[in-house]
RNA sequence: GCGCCCGUAGCUCAGCUGGAUAGAGCAGCGGACUUCUAAUCCGCAGGCCACAGGUUCGAAUCCUGUCGGGCGUACCA
């Protein structure tokens, strides 16, 4: 924000409310009324030769001699109407009737596309929304006030969050910040495993770093936890008990100290990435009344006269879910014959819960070790809750695993033998918290990837995060430099001439300006937070080379500048604007 | 064996759901600072989009198969 600004954008001239204002189409509707254009236009020449429900298309076009908006509909139509696209591209235009709201010019190109140039003045309008309103402002209200609840980290209180974490965690607050962007009110949600085996696992591998911490022998059991961390919470509770022997009898306390000193560092991991959760919902919360009647739910469904759920004739309490009728490649036992749940069951409840909570969209964020999992609980869903309920609000969003490379080695990481990289590790490595973000948040959600540790240090020098905050420090200097030059941005109200911005930097600028709005939308509604760093990348280019050619600030010409300072601050009001998206740091000063 | 994901420049990755000449950063080579921040800009070089078929006006993108890598295939989570 430019505090200086902001007085300006506020005050009313009524007086001089400019007929212009009311003109002013923001790229969304001009999308929208281009396609309705076009698609009426189409429908009147061929009629019923058309399927019902054809819709033309317009996006950007990928190169500036294309023009900057494209349709592709007559290279669709060429099969159903059997001629030449281009032919039928010609007939459109010539058929359009209408007047094209912010279009300059039309043509068919190539094999049959339709291009659009975008005016002067509409361009010119779209920069000053985007300065004096911000990018969200230009962004649809997909959510239009409903409910989200977006479910991300979600690991279990047994030691520090590791590089694999940091990940998820990044990715599932830059989905939550980018559905609020949108319209949504977003409830985050970390879900925790706090009763079972591995909670159990725990608290012994504590009890037994406790004994050695006394001088006493005891060995880990096996599958227990051996990370460095449970020495230190031994030792901790050695000087804080003293001879208090009650605790080495009681494996509850255990369990207790070690998951809460879990949480604790689980909280503070996250609070180094400026995360944090609207509810921690625990896994104990659901036992045992969400479960009980998840388990008489699951009960009284029949499948071709079968019970989804069964037991063994020898095991009493031993209870098995009969995924396979619901799809799934095999059935699984939900409740073991020690009469304890597997993984499966209260995760099963948790959901039921959520969508008994009237959210309107749920997104679930695992690591790919969650899939076959995951794909249970929700057949499962589908089945008690009905399967478009399920299929309409639920969202999976699974990423993949980050490898992590030393010594041109891949290392394997695992929670319980102590062999891990953590959050914490990481983002000292790599020296700055915005550069370990943007480094996960430049990969989409399904791509592997290789990390090489030793490498961490250089390349976050080069890390393109910088080049982008770089960009807005850059322009936070040019606002001061005008400030002290006396030069101000145009007042909002008043129409900005595009005599004044007509050369062909400006155009470039202002065009890859107008794409940011739809650019996000679409990122938001794929949920695909590393598209905003594409944006991002490509504002930043756009303004250095803008900066190269034009001299923004100049006395001499206070009109032109104050004009290209519009579009500066357009800049940089959307690259800070997608930075908040994302959760990094929009500096001043670099 | 089976299921899901991935294979794109030397390296790390994009590629807007089938379109026009496949892009960026880093690494390499060569240029540009008396001018609002050179953490920048401009140029060169670098590709059989793993491989083989198929679908059609058109494929990195869709379908099949093969090869390679990751994850899962627990009465762990």
């Amino acid at each position: 924000m430019c505090p200086e600004f902001s007085s300006m954008t506020r005050r009313n001239h009524p007086k001089m409310e400019p007929a212009s204002h009311n003109q002013q189409i923001s790229p969304a509707s001009l999308r929208t009324e281009l396609e309705r254009i076009l698609s009426a236009t189409i429908n009147d020449i061929w009629d019923d030769k058309i399927p019902d429900g054809f819709q033309a298309v317009v996006s950007g076009s990928d190169n500036l001699e294309f023009g900057d908006l494209s349709c592709q509909s007559a290279l669709k139509l060429a099969r159903i109407l059997h001629d030449s696209p281009r032919k039928i591209a010609s007939m459109i235009v010539d058929g359009i009737e209408a007047k094209l709201p912010g279009i300059s010019g039309v043509s068919v190109d190539g094999p049959g596309f339709i291009n659009f140039t975008l005016s002067l003045p509409y361009l010119v309008s779209v920069s000053g929304m985007l300065a004096y309103r911000g990018l969200k402002s230009l962004l649809p209200d997909v959510g239009n006030g409903r409910k989200a609840l977006v479910e991300y980290v979600s690991s279990n209180p047994t030691g520090p969050l590791t590089v694999g974490h940091c990940r998820q965690a990044v990715l599932g607050e830059s989905i939550s910040s980018l559905l609020e962007a949108t319209g949504w009110e977003v409830s985050r949600e970390y879900y925790f495993n706090d009763t079972g085996r591995q909670m159990t696992l725990l608290g012994m591998s504590l009890a037994a770093r406790y004994e050695a911490a006394g001088g006493g022998e005891a060995e880990i059991p096996e599958g227990g936890y051996h990370g460095d961390y449970i020495t230190e919470w031994a030792q901790e509770l050695r000087d804080e008990q003293g001879s208090d022997l009650s605790w080495v009898n009681s494996s509850a306390k255990f369990i207790t100290f070690a998951k809460e000193r879990a949480i604790g560092i689980i909280k503070s991991d996250l609070s180094l990435l400026n995360i944090e959760f609207d509810r921690y919902f625990a896994e104990s919360e659901l036992i045992p009344d969400a479960v009980h009647s998840t388990i008489e739910k699951l009960s009284s469904i029949m499948i071709d006269g079968e019970s989804l759920v069964y037991h063994d004739n020898d095991e009493a309490e031993k209870l098995w879910l009969r995924f396979t009728s619901l799809g799934r490649p095999s059935d699984r036992v939900i409740v073991r014959d020690n009469g304890m749940y597997t993984y499966r069951l209260p995760d099963i409840a948790y959901h039921i819960d959520k969508f008994s909570r009237g959210y309107d969209f749920m997104i679930d964020v695992f690591g790919a070790d969650h899939l076959d999992t995951s794909k249970d609980v929700t057949a499962a869903l589908d089945i008690l809750l009905g399967s478009p309920a399920v299929s309409d609000k639920l969202r999976v969003i699974i990423h993949q695993f980050v490898t992590l490379v030393r010594d041109g080695r891949k290392i394997k990481m695992s929670t319980r033998a102590g062999k891990f990289v953590t959050l914490r590790e990481l983002i000292r490595d790599a020296g700055s918290v915005d550069v370990t973000k943007y480094l996960f948040l430049t990969r989409r959600a399904e791509a592997h990837m290789d990390f090489d540790l030793d490498l961490a240090r250089k390349e976050s020098n080069e890390n393109p995060v910088y080049y982008v905050q770089y960009a807005h420090a850059r322009i936070s200097g040019i606002m001061r430099t005008a400030k002290e030059a006396g030069i101000s941005l145009p007042e909002e109200h008043i129409a900005l001439s595009s005599d004044l911005l007509d050369g062909e930097h400006e155009r470039e600028l202002m065009r890859l300006l107008e794409l940011v709005p739809s650019r996000t939308a679409a990122a938001a509604e794929a949920c695909e937070p590393h598209r905003l760093t594409e944006i991002l990348a490509d504002l930043a280019t756009g303004f250095h080379r803008f900066y190269q050619h034009e001299r923004i600030v100049d006395s001499e010409n206070p009109d032109v500048s104050s004009a290209r300072l519009t579009l500066c601050e357009a800049c940089r009001r959307s690259i800070s604007d997608l930075l908040e998206i994302l959760g990094i740091d929009a500096p001043e000063r670099m």
